[in-house]
DNA sequence: GCCGTTTTCGGCCCGACTGTTTTCAGTCG
């Protein structure tokens, strides 16, 4: 999917513009119309076929235009007129927290500096402060964000950053002087990494409470600390922002922090055609100046005409266009999962046995879990040969005379092999409930193979899930290079399901395509691949993936009660049909 | 550069904090 990419060209258009000081608003253009794209449910490629660029929110002719260029030659020639104005090194310098594009020109322009190296070295040999405008104390903090730069240029996956935020919340909360605190920023909204973390306390004595959180265990450094707000570095390298805001106002600090930016800009947009000003401290009628009662984050929307719009849809505007018109979806919830259609036991490489896997799902309110343990040629991770198979189905069907109100379902995590085709036959996958199939290998394969090999799996009428359909590690390992809307459409075709992997490392579909999917008319299935009982614990990271990709509940296989689920499963309605 | 039942031209979100300044620009979210 080119979507990416092109957003990539159109941002660095936005920050070579603000290097070269032009009018903000066509660098703001810029930048909205990546978001966009970056976030848009559908192939750019096939919109700009379709002739529908000018729908895209934020493209318009000109920028349509250079679209299309790129789509048709692999580049914008505006873009490189501008690479060729600006040294590529200054792209860097303004990643640097506390320099700007202001700085970066001004230090190019008197100093030649040119790079992150040649930054470094003015700082170091004191050149930086005689510059007019600049001091010692600029050069320190340059320094500083040098290092941070180079120590942390990778976002924060939510695995990390979530237990982290929630476990400062709790540490705030325990203070005297704090009422309420929360997370907000992308952690709140679910994104599956994030570049810092955002809390907000309602208190009457910030100062107490920003005390407290400069001096907080793990905190490194502190960036930033006022009246009100304070920015601090945990030794890990995460950023952390804190808002104190009195009581009435924690709502609407709460919504102005947990943003998205584009979200907040077109909600004051739309407040403002309204006669209203929405800021961090609430809302006020321009007319009368009188602040507008704000308690809870329905507020904010009812004051501007809209229903509730949840954080994970707060993203780059158009949910406020789903939200007036009442298109918004009724997001799953947690509560609506029924049970997980992908763990592991002893069998292979899990850590508990399946009656303990079992006894935990059924602890969590789960009506069924489907054991799907490796097959055999995964020998690494103790894949099940045909007969292991065959003695664990078994040994479920003991184990399920235990309860009438739980069901574990004989299931497979079944190997796609390099050729497309599967680990065991077909009349083996035949006596399970439900078969997942993944691919563990060859992650190498070029693009067309990779794409025809997992195509050729969903083919196989006792396919029921593709696991991880694109094989992602978060900080680690890349998708495999695989085209996601071939397989979207050939899940369609086949009536295969796809998966949302909730474990935090991989969150695999992501949110985007977790949404082509649903729009194509997929079924998704969100499952933890827990390999321990802890792990079953993940499955909110992947209703939050879900969420974010607009699925309703009936878009989840896994919300499905079990005799429907069973019926739905697409052996069965092969078998019907 | 985008966008429009208040506009096809003239708008385009809002406020806090920092550092280097005698009143404010730059940066950030």
């Amino acid at each position: 999917m080119k979507n990416l990419q092109l957003a990539a060209t159109l941002a660095e258009i936005a920050d070579l513009l603000e290097i070269l000081d032009e009018n903000p608003f066509r660098i703001r253009a810029y930048r909205r119309a990546a978001r966009s794209i970056e976030l848009l449910p559908e192939s750019i490629e096939t919109i700009w076929r379709e002739g529908r660029l000018g729908e895209v929110e934020g493209v318009g002719k000109g920028i349509a235009a250079g679209v299309e260029e790129w789509l048709t030659t692999g580049a914008i020639a505006f873009h490189q007129e501008l690479q060729e104005r600006v040294p590529r090194g200054l792209l860097e310098i303004v990643r640097v927290p506390g320099v700007g594009p202001k700085t970066a020109r001004l230090l190019y322009e008197e100093l030649g500096v040119r790079s992150l190296d040649e930054l470094e070295a003015a700082c170091r040999a004191g050149r930086v402060r005689t510059v007019k405008g600049l001091g010692a104390k600029t050069e320190e903090n340059i320094l500083r964000g040098i290092e941070r730069v180079r120590r942390h240029s990778e976002r924060t996956p939510l695995g990390v950053a979530l237990p982290a935020a929630r476990s400062i919340v709790a540490e705030l909360e325990r203070l005297p002087a704090v009422r309420r605190a929360a997370y907000a920023g992308s952690a709140r909204r679910g994104r599956e990494t994030v570049g810092d973390l955002d809390i907000i306390v309602g208190s009457d004595d910030a100062p107490a409470v920003i005390q407290a959180f400069v001096g907080l265990p793990g905190v490194a450094q502190v960036l930033a600390q006022g009246r009100e707000k304070a920015s601090v570095v945990l030794s890990q390298g995460l950023q952390v922002d804190l808002l104190v805001v009195r009581d009435h106002q924690f709502a609407a600090a709460l919504h102005h922090f947990t943003g998205s930016k584009e979200h907040n800009i077109a909600m004051r947009e739309l407040a403002k055609s309204l006669g209203l000003r929405i800021s961090e401290h609430g809302i006020m009628d321009e007319k009368t100046q009188a602040w507008l009662p704000v308690a809870t984050e329905d507020d904010v929307f009812r004051a501007v005409g809209l229903p509730y719009i949840p954080p994970e849809l707060r993203e780059d505007g158009s949910e406020l266009a789903a939200a007036k018109s009442s298109h918004l979806p009724r997001l799953v919830e947690m509560q609506d999962i029924r049970g997980d259609l992908h763990v592991h036991s002893t069998w292979s490489d899990g850590r508990h046995t399946i009656l303990e896997m079992a006894e935990a799902a059924r602890a969590r309110g789960y009506e069924y879990i489907a054991i799907a343990d490796h097959s055999r040629s995964l020998g690494v991770a103790g894949g099940l040969s045909p007969e292991e198979l065959v003695a664990q189905i078994e040994e479920i069907r003991q184990l399920n005379r235990r309860w009438d109100d739980f069901r574990i379902l004989a299931g497979a995590e079944v190997d796609i092999l390099p050729d497309g085709t599967l680990d065991y036959d077909d009349e083996l996958l035949s006596r399970l409930d439900v078969v997942v199939a993944s691919v563990h290998s060859a992650m190498n394969q070029d693009r067309e193979t990779m794409t025809q090999r997992i195509i050729a799996a969903m083919r196989n009428p006792y396919v029921d899930i593709i696991g991880h359909p694109t094989g992602r590690v978060l900080g680690w390992r890349d998708p495999y290079e695989v085209d996601v809307e071939r397989l979207i459409a050939a899940a369609a075709e086949t009536g295969t399901a796809l998966e949302i992997n909730a474990s935090p490392e991989r969150l695999d579909l992501k949110d985007v395509h977790a949404r082509m999917a649903k729009d194509a008319g997929v079924w998704l299935a969100v499952n933890t691949d827990a390999h321990r009982m802890e792990g079953l614990e993940q499955m909110h990271y992947g209703v939050t993936t879900a969420r974010r990709g607009w699925l309703e509940k009936g878009h989840v296989l896994n919300c499905l009660p079990l005799e429907e689920l069973l019926r739905n499963l697409k052996r069965h309605r092969r078998r019907e049909a």
